[in-house]
DNA sequence: GTCATTCCTTGACCCAGATCAAGAAACGGT
DNA sequence: ACCGTTTCTTGATCTGGGTCAAGGAATGAC
C-alpha cells in the first residue's frame, strides 16, 4: 500500500487538494473535477452563519477565514483559523455549528455537499483522508485549549506568533537565511479573539516582547524573529520538536 | 442506503460500539470480536503518557478517564473527558499527543491498532463512522474553547454541570419526574483543570450557585438541579435546543 | 496632496480570580 | 469508633488582565 498522503493538484485549482491520492484515484479526481466550483468572498463577509444549512464543503484557495462563536452579549471566541489549503465543512452535517467569516478577500474551491458525500461512500480513501485531517484539527484544538485555559497573555502572544510561523513555513518554501519573518494575517482584535484576550492586552504584550528583543516589528503586521528558540521558550511549549521540520 | 449510525452490541462487551453498523457489517463485527480484548486500570493510573507509542484503540466500558496536557512548571489543562462508550485513540497515529489517565477504576475494550487499521482499509464504514465521531469531538472541543476563552468562573461551573447532565442523560434512561440529579464524576481539582480555574474558585462558585438556589448539593458530589433552564441561563449558552432531547 | 476611517498604542484605574493560609468535612482502613 | 488521609470550604490579600479613555499611525478614497 503506497502513501495516500501525497498531495496532488486538483485540475486548475491553485492549491493542492489533500483529500485524494495521486496514484490510485485518477478517476476520483476526474469526478471531483466535475462537481467542483469556485466562490469568492470579500474581506469581512460572512460565508456561513452558525445554524445555517451547509450546502458545500471545500478548501481555501487564497485568503484567510475564521471560525468564531459568539455569545448573546457579544463576547466572541475564535475557534478555528483557516489558511490556504485548509478544509471547511463537515460531511454528514447539515447545519454549520459556527460562524465562518472571510477576514481578507477569499477564494474557495467548493464541492456541493451531496455529490461529495456520495463520492465518499464509493471511494473510501476520501473518508480516511478526511479522518486524518480532522484528527489533526482536533489535536490543534486541544493545544489551543491549553493556551486558552492556562497560558499567560505573554505566552499566548508568543504561541500565536510561533503557530503562524509554523503554518507559514509548511505552506511556503522556507527561507534559508536571515531572521525568520512572519506576516500576521490578523488584526489585533482578531488576535484577541483567537487568544481569549482584549485587543489592548494584545497590543501591550506585543510591545513588551518587542522591548525585550524577542521579536521586532516592521509596520504593524510584519514580525521579525531573531531567535526562534527564544520565542518558543516564551510560548511555554515543552520542546516543540516538530517545529518547522 | 440505511442508517449507519445505528448502535450495536459488540459480543459480550457491555457497551454499544459505535464504529460499526448492525445491518450491513456482520462479518466485520465478527472480525472485530477476534481482535478485541479488555484492560482494567486502577483509579489514578496513567493509561498512556504523552509521546508514548499507542498500541491500541478502544472505548471506555466503565469508569472515567481524562485527556490532559501539562506544562513543564506543572500547569495542567484537561482537554478531553472520556465517559463510558467514548472512543480513545487515533488510527493512523503512532504516538499519543496527550496524557490519558483513569480518574476512577476503569475498564476499556481495546483493539490492537494494527489489525484495527487493516480492517479500516477493508471496511470503509468504520472510517466513516470514526470520522463522524471525530467531528463530534471537534465540535465539543470548540464549545470548550469558548468556555475557556470567554466565560466567567460562574458560567464555567454552570456549563460543566449542564454538560455532565447532558452526557449523563444520553447514557442512562432519563428520569421522568423530580429534580434532575447529576453525580459529578470529578474532584474539585479535576473540575478546575477542565475549566481553566483553580480549585478554590471552583469551590467558591459552587457555593455561590448553591446559595442562589440554582443547584443544591447532597454530599460533595451529588448535584440536584431544580430548574434546568435556569442553569442553562447561568451557563451563558445561547438556547441549547438539543439539550436532553 | 487632504481628509476620513480604521487600526493601533499607551495610560490610569479596577476587579475577577489567583494565591496563601487555616480548618472542616468526608472517606477508608483497622 | 478511631485515626490518618484526602478532599473541600472559607477567609485575607494580591495581581494580571480587563475597562475606560485619549490620542497617534496607517491606509485608502478622492
Amino acid at each position: 500500500m503506497h502513501d495516500h498522503s501525497v498531495h496532488v493538484q486538483c485540475g486548475d485549482c491553485p492549491i493542492r487538494h489533500r483529500a485524494v491520492c495521486a496514484r490510485c484515484e485518477t478517476d476520483e479526481l476526474q469526478r471531483l473535477e466535475q462537481i467542483k466550483y469556485y466562490r469568492s468572498f470579500q474581506a469581512g463577509q460572512t460565508i456561513i452563519w452558525s445554524g445555517d444549512r451547509m450546502e458545500f464543503v471545500g478548501s481555501v484557495v487564497s485568503g484567510i477565514a475564521t471560525l468564531t462563536q459568539t455569545m448573546e452579549d457579544g463576547r466572541r471566541q475564535m475557534v478555528g483559523l483557516l489558511l490556504p489549503s485548509d478544509f471547511v465543512g463537515r460531511p454528514g452535517r447539515s447545519t454549520a455549528a459556527f460562524d465562518v467569516t472571510a477576514t481578507t478577500d477569499l477564494v474557495m474551491c467548493c464541492f456541493r455537499k451531496k455529490p461529495f458525500e456520495e463520492m465518499m461512500v464509493v471511494t473510501p480513501h476520501i473518508a480516511q483522508r478526511l479522518l486524518e485531517m480532522t484528527l489533526d484539527e482536533l489535536d490543534a484544538a486541544r493545544e489551543w485549549m491549553l493556551l486558552l485555559g492556562r497560558k499567560t497573555a505573554r505566552e499566548k502572544i508568543a504561541s500565536l506568533i510561533s503557530i503562524i510561523a509554523r503554518r507559514d513555513a509548511s505552506l511556503h518554501l522556507r527561507k534559508t537565511s536571515g531572521p525568520l519573518a512572519v506576516d500576521l494575517p490578523l488584526t489585533r482584535e482578531e488576535m484577541a479573539d483567537y487568544l481569549g484576550l482584549t485587543l489592548e492586552t494584545v497590543s501591550r504584550q506585543i510591545s513588551a516582547l518587542k522591548k525585550d528583543g524577542v521579536i521586532s516589528l516592521e509596520g504593524n503586521r510584519h514580525v521579525l524573529i531573531p531567535d526562534l528558540d527564544r520565542l518558543l521558550e516564551e510560548a511555554g511549549d515543552d520542546s516543540d520538536g516538530g517545529m518547522l521540520v
